[in-house]
DNA sequence: CTGAAAGCGCTTACAG
DNA sequence: CTGAAAGCGCTTACAG
């Protein structure tokens, strides 16, 4: 029942290289002979097999793009948009998911799928750039990660430090003198692990405001989720913070609904800011002050450097960047904003 | 550079089959020979060449998942499920975004990368299962969708019209009588569209409680998206429902923000309830009730019909049924829930 | 328990 | 402009 391009060219009539001229668009085939063929291709309904296409030439057109977690309304926003792009390259996107583990991020950069696909995008949580390019395959690899310069690595860079500091500095700006954090992490994490850097912005931009740090006004969780931010909003409380900072939209998200349930207005009493700006902190209520990097492009950038690898245009500078902005809403302005 | 098993059996001196027996895990090889191929496989860093091996076996291990956008959080969640179940047949998935279009569902089932991907599970909002069965190619497809009965092609079954009815019972049994509904669509859709069961629903609620259909109480959407609830809400404000029942939780969300931007006390003055239970309803202010679907159960199932058959256990059944259950919140039942 | 050889379905120099 | 043939890197009957 399988349909070789041997079988369509026994029914054509013709030779096997002239079939596969014809379903590759090679110009040079008489217009008979194409009419010929296409009739045959469409009669016994033939697909290439694409594993044989692929063994042969050397490209399957397939890449890999490796992110935490799917689930993380951040990740499928972003996720949406490497498929996108990649398909105007006519790539297919497989999906991988690394809870962010080390052991799974080195299994991927390693090599899993070496030889089917011909690119990976990676969004390291526990790994940094030297460990990774240490165990790398030679499968071409962008990675999704922070600003770091001089890294032997393509990658796209977004500059945590400088977003958490203005989303800092915009808490500041309201007059806020005990801005609270939320996204620090215990134990290992990568220096250049998101909770490290964002960590690192709030912190500078308390320091330049000549405020302190105080440790009673930071808190720890084990992960970017919603029910992170809502516990560590509720332990918060007792310190009588004006303003928060989270290190993402969704440990936001979670504060705002402790704060809701703990009758705590905000923004009068307590103004909060995320990092993302995923759809769900534009429909809150409040809705979600927070940072927007720019996701489309993000994707964009990741998928053309790979496309240079690929033999694509000339290789620019292996580091990327992207920009982001300040998106100030309810949650910071109350709602005049 | 590239590493063949060529490389690894000349390097071991041994024969490829050998080589090939080890990689493989058959058994039947003598440790001090399984030991010199170890040994040489790692010093070489092979890594197979996923495209022989597929083109050879007639398998890739790839399955596809095709669903209308990955940034709507239920098929986030449910992506992510599903990866989980495949991983633990050793299948990779590779993802496609219909948009919910026709086209790209005619595509997407007519066989795009057939001989690639081993399986494909869709997710379709403009086909119904008639088409789709007559355009499908030979490749195992496992259908997401509506309990059918009779229907000659693998799916997993959830019951939109009684998740809807279930639903809108829950919104009558609060003493509701003005229950509007977020989320018909205009033009064609499949028959076994989500708009189009979930609407009988909750028609055969009403009709069950002695109440009409007002045309009034009733809003089209293009699209299932949170901004689209909030127009709808908006333009609901003057009809005085006292009820709400939106088709999907991201419409809900929506409206819940329409309600709080007007002011309207939820649920005291309007009670508010979607379908899907996703992430974001659970921390949003109110919290707010829904039809909680048994995601895991979907993904593990579709996995399972797929693997029953490319020759995993007898096949079951065409149609497997998935439950769902009611959870009720903030959005329907205050504060004290 | 191991080896030599065929063949999966393509594409692509190489001839003509 | 078209055809016959080699070969991509595997796996798997078939021998031994």
């Amino acid at each position: 029942m399988r349909v070789r391009l041997r079988d369509v060219a026994e029914h054509a009539g013709v030779s096997v290289k002239t079939v596969s001229n014809v379903v590759n668009g090679y110009v040079h085939v008489s217009p008979a002979m194409r009419e010929k063929v296409q009739a045959a291709l469409e009669e016994l309904n033939y697909r290439a097999n694409l594993s044989a296409r692929s063994l042969r030439r050397g490209r399957s057109g397939l890449i890999a793009l490796a992110v935490p977690a799917l689930d993380m309304p951040y990740f499928a926003e972003l996720t949406r948009f490497v498929v996108q792009e990649a398909e105007l390259l006519g790539w297919t996107v497989l999906v991988d998911q690394t809870d962010g583990l080390r052991e799974r991020e080195q299994v991927v950069a390693t090599g899993l799928r070496s030889h089917l696909i011909d690119g990976l995008i990676l969004s390291p949580v526990a790994m940094d750039y030297a460990e990774l390019s240490a165990v790398r395959d030679e499968t071409p690899m962008v990675l999704l990660g922070e600003k770091i310069g001089g890294a032997d690595i393509d990658h796209v860079a977004f500059d945590n430090v400088a977003a958490a500091r203005v989303a800092t500095e915009h808490l500041l700006s309201l007059g806020r003198t005990r801005v609270a954090a939320i996204g620090y992490q215990a134990g290992v994490v990568a220096r250049s692990g998101v909770a490290e850097v964002r960590r690192t912005g709030y912190e500078q931009a308390l320091a330049a405001a000549g405020l302190p740090v105080r440790a009673s006004l930071t808190r720890t969780v084990a992960g970017f989720q919603r029910l992170e931010g809502a516990r560590a909003m509720d332990s918060l409380l007792a310190e009588r913070p004006d303003a928060v900072l989270c290190f993402n939209d969704q440990l936001a998200l979670g504060a705002l609904r402790a704060l809701a349930v703990a009758g705590v207005p905000v923004p009068d009493e307590v103004a909060v800011i995320g990092i993302d700006d995923i759809e769900d902190g534009r429909f809150s209520s409040p809705t979600l002050s927070t940072i927007a990097p720019d996701k489309a492009a993000v994707a964009r950038e990741a998928v053309r450097l790979l496309h240079h690898r690929l033999g694509g245009p000339a290789a620019p500078s292996r580091e990327v960047s992207v920009g982001f902005e300040l998106v100030a809403r309810e949650s910071t302005l109350g709602r005049r904003g």
